[in-house]
DNA sequence: AAAGCGCGCAACCGCGAACGG
DNA sequence: TCCGTTCGCGGTTGCGCGCTT
């Protein structure tokens, strides 16, 4: 059904960088016709590339509103947290960076962000094993100061968005609610009735967005959301204590959420874009 | 000066999901 | 319901550039 007769020969695709003569093809064809079907651009706009090609070069290279040069250490901390939140999950990250691409923030994370982690990581095993050897060493452990329970060792500035990291890893390995953060994510998409592939920044929320603060941080604190589905990772060997904890965490969050999202507001662009949809 | 090496980025590849006939 | 096509995503590769030796 469907298939093309072994006897017709395939189009011949052009393979590798884009010579300048081809962008400006796609990017003239798609402005000013958008896209329906990817696989018939290129050979409307005259393009001896395959649609994937094209789709990939304009939703990576050619597509307007694209931020380019080095990632701010805003950004930075934010794809720290939103890749530990949700994994290697490049477009969804990439939905909450607005001008970023999936592939872009891919590149970043390989070449740059997983080894600061990794660096930071070994640093904190490395003070874990300190404070064990100081506590079984010693038995004047001060028991009242949570100072004295911070690692021995100094951890550089560069390492801070790290520490939040590794904190909130922790928390989350410990049974802690994975989910506490996307979930919340979700719960301010449906509650704002934004679409979850709008393009506008579930990170943005005002002032007035502290009720979904203070409806969530009720869920933490008892272990129970609105539809129950906090109940089983909360009861996941937790006890009232524990929520006490869980809501640490989540204070943690949201206070990380918070520092990315400066004082609280984004300004974004004025156009509507994400990878997926162009308003023309 | 040139060879070697590592890094960053752009692009390709393969897979699964969604969709339509 | 099945099957082919298209699309989107994540992993991987390969090229070019800059730095080091």
């Amino acid at each position: 059904m469907g298939r093309q007769p072994a006897d017709k020969a395939k189009p011949k695709h052009r393979k590798g960088l884009w010579s300048p003569e081809e962008d400006n093809k796609l990017r003239n064809y798609i402005l000013k016709h958008g896209y329906g079907c990817w696989s018939s651009v290129p050979i409307k706009a005259g393009l001896q590339r395959n649609g994937k090609s094209c789709r990939l070069r304009w939703i990576n290279y050619l597509r307007p509103g694209l931020k380019r040069g080095m990632f701010s250490k805003q950004e930075e901390e934010k794809i720290l947290t939103l890749h530990h939140m949700l994994g290697n999950k490049w477009s969804q990250i990439a939905q909450h960076l607005p001008g970023r691409t999936d592939n872009e923030i891919k590149n970043h994370w390989h070449s740059y962000l997983k080894k600061k982690v990794a660096k930071a990581e070994e640093i904190q095993s490395q003070n874990n094993k300190q404070m064990q050897y100081a506590s079984s060493s010693s038995d004047t452990f001060d028991s009242t100061s949570s100072s004295s329970q911070k690692p021995a060792m100094p951890i550089s500035d560069h390492c801070s968005s790290l520490q939040n990291y590794n904190f909130i890893k922790e928390a989350n390995q410990s049974s802690l609610p994975k989910l506490l953060f996307a979930e919340w994510l979700s719960l301010d998409q449906a509650n704002s009735g934004i679409p979850a592939n709008s393009g506008d920044d579930p990170f943005v929320f005002g002032i007035g967005s502290f009720d979904q603060y203070s409806d969530f941080h009720e869920a933490a604190m008892h272990g129970v959301s609105e539809g129950g589905s906090y109940g089983g990772q909360f009861d996941n060997g937790l006890t009232t204590p524990n929520a006490a904890a869980a809501s640490e965490v989540f204070n943690a969050q949201f206070k990380m959420a918070n520092q990315m999202a400066g004082n609280g507001v984004i300004h974004f662009p004025s156009f509507s874009m994400n990878n997926d949809e162009m308003y023309m």
